[in-house]
RNA sequence: UGGGCCGUCGCCAAGCGGUAAGGCACGGGGUUUUGAUCCCCGCAUACCAAGGUUCGAAUCCUUGCGGCCCAGCCA
């Protein structure tokens, strides 16, 4: 499988890499990396992330590591680890090198030293609270703090000491010495290590003293040759202490730092904290509902990673603030699905039809193609009987304007199978409709009926052979197109974004399925098979409905 | 109101001084044993606004207007 099926359509990093390329600025080399902190599930705002990564990694015939940013021990856990490699995967990507932050505590932790020397770092015991005072504001410059003029010597056995585990938590910070007048707040005087007596996934108790992000991501970068060093916009503001901190430190590789704007979903959220909130408070099953925009959730819902990648290539890739809409994603969704899902057929509200002309314990294996387009995806065998079932909404008493459906005294094609006439409508003291009787026209199997058209084709399966199924139709989670900009973003939940519908009856052929596994439902929609799936009872994910082009009023 | 960034069709997005690509959505038509797919056709005299430079401006300049981000010992 070819991850680049299309060209790439033309976007500002592209152009810039073009450019350097062309200058021999990183000495020809392209080195991306994708650096998330293991602290949750990855949702559809990374996957644009890794496919720009990755992607870009594969098109230049460059690298591309996978990196933990993992300085934050209190938030991250070897099980978010695990879950990002799988997904990673699971997109189809591998990475170059898999590579941690953790990994270069070491190496941060002399450079830090070095900073100290060139009296370019230097130890602090303000407060979190003083600090934020000094910090001054958006309109005002900060204070310096009593400490920036510490000795060196002193700041070395200090920051030794801090080492060593002789302070307590927040005791200390080691700062860079920058500007606390600087109009870009981040430059003035950044924390860049803090003192936490903590167990780190990685490292155990090592360390009692972790490296903040500036600090670290830059180094990390620079230690991986990375070359283009791409983030979101909100880190447009502290590249220039990315580039600061190398600067000072004179590190042998310079990689550049790149913003886009990142990925916004309509109907969705991807805020960690929120989509934490969803599965703690049971609003949705877990990290992997459908109705989430995880991987897991996405891949459960029977999204292929094909349509993904298509959907992260076609979505563009700018500095500006924009909303996707979902009939983007829908639409790589069911275009991937229609080229690849075997069709099937499926009642998910059935009505029993006898075909009154039709010999009593017949059956006819009839043997349906796979797929219209593509006869080499094959054939399967559908058994036909007398009685058959049929959706509920493929029949009306009363039916609107131009439905061409099954009516009392109509006509319509059993897909697959025969034209068959509703004779007689049976129905219960309450007058609900219970079963039709019809009769069917023999000489319609793979041939039009002599003299009349048949406009309608509805979907079916034999009573007798039919496996009981359950299907699970999801909606958008949220009744809103931004959730994230509501005060509380649970009150515009949508209370019908899971409709369970159980008494579902499918074909025979679907009792092999494999977990996972997608098919079309004919004139329903796209089904993947849920691992709640038992021997008895069959449980499918609706991914995505089919195009509905006639919308009865 | 300090700093950074952004403004091209309903939603994305190409365009980089030579006279507005493409996708999604939408509307119309055709094919069809899925009201699916597929195939045609339509969809910005106009690029946030106003001035200016130029033979020529979405592209350059000026001034406005609008939006997003930043005051964690989070990333």
């Amino acid at each position: 499988m070819s991850i680049n099926e299309n060209p790439s359509p033309a976007n500002f990093i592209r152009h810039i890499i073009n450019n350097d390329l062309k200058t021999n600025k990183h000495n020809g080399k392209v080195a991306t990396r994708f650096p998330p902190e293991p602290n949750g599930y990855l949702h559809i705002g990374h996957a644009k992330s890794i496919c720009l990564n990755f992607g870009l990694a594969l098109e230049y015939h460059g690298t591309c590591n996978l990196r933990f940013d993992d300085t934050n021990p209190e938030k991250e856990s070897e099980e978010y680890v695990e879950s990002i490699k799988r997904d990673v995967h699971w997109l189809g990507f591998e990475w170059s090198e898999l590579r941690h932050a953790s990994d270069y505590f070491g190496q941060l932790y002399d450079y830090a030293v070095q900073l100290i020397k060139d009296g370019k770092a230097y130890v602090d015991s303000s407060t979190p609270e003083q600090i934020r005072a000094n910090r001054g504001t958006l309109t005002e410059p900060g204070k310096n703090s009593p400490d920036r003029d510490r000795s060196v010597e002193e700041n070395l056995s200090l920051f030794q000491g801090m080492r060593d585990g002789l302070y307590a938590d927040g005791q200390y910070v080691l700062r860079a010495k920058i500007d606390m007048a600087s109009p870009n707040i981040n430059m003035r005087d950044p924390t860049i290590y803090r003192i936490r007596r903590v167990h780190h996934q990685r490292t155990g108790h090592d360390w009692c003293l972790y490296p903040m992000y500036d600090y670290t991501h830059c180094i990390s970068d620079a230690i991986e040759g990375i070359t283009h060093s791409l983030c979101t916009l909100e880190f447009e503001d502290h590249r220039p202490l990315y580039d600061w901190v190398l600067e000072q430190l004179n590190t042998p590789w310079r990689p550049q730092q790149i913003e886009f704007a990142r990925l916004q979903l309509e109907y969705t959220i991807v805020s960690k904290r929120k989509l934490n909130q969803l599965v703690t408070e049971k609003h949705v099953s877990g990290w992997d509902d459908p109705r989430m925009p995880t991987i897991a959730g996405l891949r459960r819902a029977g999204v292929t990673p094909a349509a993904i990648r298509d959907f992260c290539e076609r979505i563009g890739l700018t500095k500006k603030d924009s909303w996707i809409e979902m009939s983007v994603l829908e639409h790589c969704i069911r275009e991937d699905l229609n080229q690849n899902s075997l069709r099937v057929m499926a009642v998910a509200e059935p009505l029993r039809v006898v075909i009154t002309n039709y010999p009593d314990g017949q059956v006819e294996n009839l043997t349906l193609g796979n797929h219209p387009q593509r006869p080499e995806l094959g054939s399967r065998t559908v058994p036909f009987a007398k009685t058959v079932l049929i959706e509920r909404d493929d029949f009306s008493e009363n039916p609107p304007p131009k439905y061409k459906r099954l009516v009392p005294g109509g006509e319509v094609r059993l897909r697959g199978s025969y034209v068959v006439r509703c004779d007689e409508v049976i129905k219960d003291a309450d007058g609900n409709v219970v079963e039709l009787r019809c009769s069917y026209d023999p000489d319609t199997l793979g041939k039009n009926p002599e003299g009349r058209k048949v406009k309608g084709v509805i979907h079916w399966v034999s009573e007798a052979h039919s496996l009981a199924a359950e299907m699970r139709l999801y909606d958008r989670l949220f009744t809103v197109p931004q959730p994230d900009n509501e005060d509380n973003f649970l009150s515009v939940l949508n209370p019908d974004s899971l409709q369970v519908v159980s008494g579902c009856r499918v074909e025979s052929s679907l009792a092999t399925a494999a977990p996972e596994s997608c098919f079309q439902f004919e004139r329903i929609g796209y089904f993947c098979l849920d691992k709640d799936s038992g021997a008895d009872n069959l449980v499918f994910n609706r991914t995505v409905t089919l195009r509905e082009g006639w919308v009865k009023e």
